[in-house]
DNA sequence: ATTGAAAAAATATTATACGATTTTACGCTA
DNA sequence: TAGCGTAAAATCGTATAATATTTTTTCAAT
């Protein structure tokens, strides 16, 4: 209630703000802090982010419509959880668009677009931080595809890759899988600065249907590596931590293609 | 037994307002209706739909999700209207979406399946309400697609498609458009009969891509090929005034394609 | 008339309250 | 003990009301 983070808030205070909820509880079941089949209670999420239910349950709306919750009316929300099957049809979604995306990207492509995209790999390979790299994976995507000048195309993959992201967490864990995707990380850049429309599309297809496999394996039961869970459901304010999110953008968006 | 349909229904509502609203928003701004642009005042439409502010909020949000509402913060919510642009890219990717979905189902579809969209092409051909071929429209895409069996590829596809919709609908006036869509029509079943899902492809990507040129011309304010005579350039404004009626019924019919 | 500040109105957002629905606990009967 | 109905608790969904923000109007000063 009182307010003990900021208390040299003076400057035009907003109000408390759904969205400010919406990107916390989308963050948190991102970055796996929510794990999938988890009950979302609307009081409890209230209490947690001091807010009423309504911004609570607006924000849980959203999420709904982007797929990463799921409602039964008068039962309540909870985390989306995938079958084994879903998870095959969304990555072969996603290798689809975004394969779409970079050959469109390619013609557009600057020698500083790549010279960027290259930078990010970079530290990508000398960070250890697991959540950082996932974060510069991310950036490398949008580097390359960027150029495409697709908004709404963007927009769709990143929703469509949301709904994976928590359980492709779980494949970062392990370093062979990171190893691999540097690798191919790599290859496609090599291709792009070849303009090589066809090559990039190739690898990157190659790569997504790759991890399409090693996630359908995971979700059927097998080599379950288990991601550690928190002893309570979720915290706070980790999620809002070093977001500027503007309202048309930023659906939050991370972890490793 | 009949347990649940009996004839003493006291009960005619549980608690889904919420849904009912966000239900006949959505068909009312797919239908035209509600014009792309329109400011959508929550308290207008609570009092339209007998219920609070809450549902309506729900609702609009849910519709902000999809694509088909904008909102500004602190300053409501309104029919989204798309930039030529934009239309032009969301037509783009549904070309790539339900050809993707259309090659997938080419395998797995039955001479049933064939039959039944058969039948509604040969309904739609009959019909003279624009409504009703629109439905049917809808219909026969689902027919021949959903034998691929992805029901997030289809989720995602409708999402797409609903975007645009408002504005297809308006090319649907020209009849000239029709006849050309359904002998397109013709032509994809044609080639799904012979299970070549290359040739079915290619005429769904024709003719999606057809589409979007006309769309583009349309919102740049360039006219509409007009060969019935009495028609005239429509602007997107013009085609889409409607209207104030009741929410009125909940067709789930989709423009064609 | 034009400008600009301030009040008023309109509208959006959130909090609180309450009935409705679902889930759980508990005691009764067979 | 298992099954079953019912009361209590938990939770949901929305109406109402209060607060914040934006837009419009008013009106005095230039």
């Amino acid at each position: 209630m009182s307010a003990s983070a900021n208390s040299l808030n003076k400057v035009p205070r907003k109000r408390a703000r759904q969205e400010d909820v919406l990107n916390a509880i989308r963050q948190d079941i991102l970055d796996g802090r929510l794990a999938p089949g988890t009950p979302l209670r609307q009081d409890e999420l209230a209490l947690l982010h001091n807010v009423s239910k309504i911004p609570v349950r607006e924000a849980l709306l959203h999420l709904v419509a982007e797929g990463l919750v799921t409602l039964q009316t008068n039962r309540g929300f909870s985390v989306a959880a995938l079958a084994a099957e879903e998870a095959e049809e969304l990555l072969d979604m996603r290798a689809v668009l975004e394969c779409h995306m970079l050959k469109l990207a390619i013609p557009q492509m600057r020698d500083e677009d790549i010279a960027r995209a290259a930078a990010i790999l970079d530290e990508a390979e000398a960070t250890e931080e697991l959540g950082r790299w996932s974060e510069l994976n991310f950036a490398f995507h949008t580097a390359i595809s960027a150029p495409a000048g697709r908004e709404r195309l963007a927009a769709v993959i990143r929703q469509v890759s949301n709904q994976t992201d928590p359980y492709i967490r779980v494949l970062l864990t392990n370093s062979n899988y990171r190893d691999q995707a540097e690798r191919e990380h790599r290859a496609i850049l090599a291709a792009c600065s070849i303009r090589n429309a066809e090559a990039v599309a190739a690898i990157l297809d190659q790569h997504i249907r790759q991890t399409g496999t090693l996630l359908t394996d995971l979700l059927s039961g097998k080599a379950v590596a288990h991601q550690d869970g928190q002893d309570r459901p979720l915290t706070a304010q980790e999620g809002l931590r070093g977001e500027k999110t503007r309202p048309a953008e930023a659906t939050g968006a991370k972890g490793g293609d």
